[in-house]
DNA sequence: GCCATTACTTACTTTTTTGTTAGTACCCTA
DNA sequence: TAGGGTACTAACAAAAAAGTAAGTAATGGC
């Protein structure tokens, strides 16, 4: 998030994951709260009040930095106004317009991964109970 | 990955978020070797030792980690023979090989975000070019 | 008895990410 | 001239994730 060490293995090994163009799609919506943003954006477009109010335990400052990173790799189109009070508006981009469907197929899966792992808790206390 | 703060802003952060499913699914899979386990695993089964050989970079503590959670939630099946020495095969299981479709996907879409940063950082050089 | 093999642990350090708090600039309005 | 609104930034602290190095257990074969 912050600046990185050049030359460190976790750097290194950064670099060798991403050559797999899944884990590459995947790295670029993995910080904490940048689905959460694309997901609001989907919508339209929002300022960043908007997106601070719509995410309420977003920091402003997280909300800055995931903001960035996501214009930085062309996920978000960011628009100045040159008003005072300032007005920034954010969008999606063309590219990231295209994950919309996937986003759904991977919303549903994991609705399905939730109930799977609520069956396997409960499966798991019975199994605990009849050996008692 | 080692053990968490269970009070710490950070962990109700963590909870806030998975409540959107989607940001739950990437969570699953977003430890920094995951996928590229997940995808070694798409072929078939493997042991231990093979994913290790596999994905180069990869220490033993990290394939263990990695290995772990996803065991843990409910993304690979473990088989643990008593032999001497020990053999432990790894697959996936009926949950997560249904996303091997939208693993497809993505990846597509990686590569094509992949093109698209090469053009821009390549017009940006050039625009570079003519302003001098 | 000693070594090799396999799948791990353990203790520790480093790096990265996330969160906290307190600012800033700008102009408009009261 | 004081205060308000907006979109940030800076300096720092805490937490989590990733990496390093050196073990361990079990047993079959020499």
């Amino acid at each position: 998030m912050a600046k990185r060490k050049e030359t460190s293995t976790n750097t290194e090994n950064r670099n060798y994951i991403t050559t797999c163009n899944l884990t590459y799609a995947v790295c670029l919506v993995g910080g904490r709260w940048k689905l959460l943003i694309l997901c609001k954006l989907e919508i339209g477009k929002l300022r960043f009040g908007e997106l601070r109010n719509q995410i309420s335990n977003i920091t402003e400052r997280m909300l800055t930095l995931q903001l960035r990173e996501l214009e930085r790799d062309g996920m978000v189109k960011r628009t100045v106004y040159a008003e005072v009070p300032p007005r920034v508006e954010y969008e999606l981009t063309d590219i990231s317009k295209k994950l919309v469907p996937i986003w759904c197929q991977l919303s549903n899966w994991g609705a399905q991964h939730k109930e799977t792992m609520l069956e396997k808790s409960a499966n798991e206390i019975e199994s605990l109970a009849e050996s008692n």
